[in-house]
DNA sequence: TCGTCACAACTACAAATGTACCTATAATGC
DNA sequence: GCATTATAGGTACATTTGTAGTTGTGACGA
């Protein structure tokens, strides 16, 4: 499979908007930040979609003159390979310790 | 408490390597990773420690002319600070999510 | 119809990150 | 004592990331 380049921080909170909103225009997905109180403004936004879709994490179609963005990778996906880069990052690749540490967190056995 | 800059990837790599060396020169981590067949220029390693240094992760004490660096902050306080961007980030800060993904790739119950 | 708006795209830029090259100096073999 | 080598520090630089300003254009009210 190919190898795209990982998400950054930023995309990533966009990424996860458009999941939620299925697909929309970086205006759509910029209202919606709004209405979650996360103010970015609105070229910080249509650069994030654009650079997903450099990426290979979403595909767009021309709707009048504005793009309309779309996922092209699951958040499961996504979501895997961001918590095995983590895991290898932090503890070489074992999850273990991770899973003890929020276990912890949470205060259960 | 002040807030250090996070480390990066590639910092946490070598910040790892100081702890378990519990403190070493740069030539010293540099051997380490050469051990660990993880090869890294040595002058890589240097700007890590140095940075790490500036981050507020290290400190370091001259010895001869070499610095010999010592970790300031302990693993399990980067760890968590760490494990909890990370789930700010892809979870909202949940880390339910997170606990119930690593259950299920080890198929557990 | 023409000025003004809203909106979309394009362009820009500083900071952070990954990575390595240069330079200076101490140690060592002859 | 001097050439060679190892080592350390400083400097450099391309890429990525976070963030926003500037420009172009269709729509709409006066």
């Amino acid at each position: 499979m190919a190898k795209r380049r990982p998400m950054s921080k930023a995309e990533t909170g966009i990424a996860r908007v458009l999941w939620t909103l299925g697909s929309g225009t970086a205006r759509e997905v910029h209202d919606e930040l709004v209405h979650r109180r996360r103010p970015t403004d609105y070229s910080t936004v249509q650069t994030y979609l654009n650079r997903l879709e450099e990426k290979g994490y979403v595909t767009s179609t021309l709707k009048g003159r504005a793009k309309v963005f779309k996922p092209k990778v699951a958040p499961a996906r996504v979501i895997k390979d961001a918590v095995d880069e983590f895991v290898t990052d932090l503890f070489d690749g074992n999850s273990l310790p991770l899973l003890q540490h929020l276990i912890q967190q949470k205060g259960v056995s």
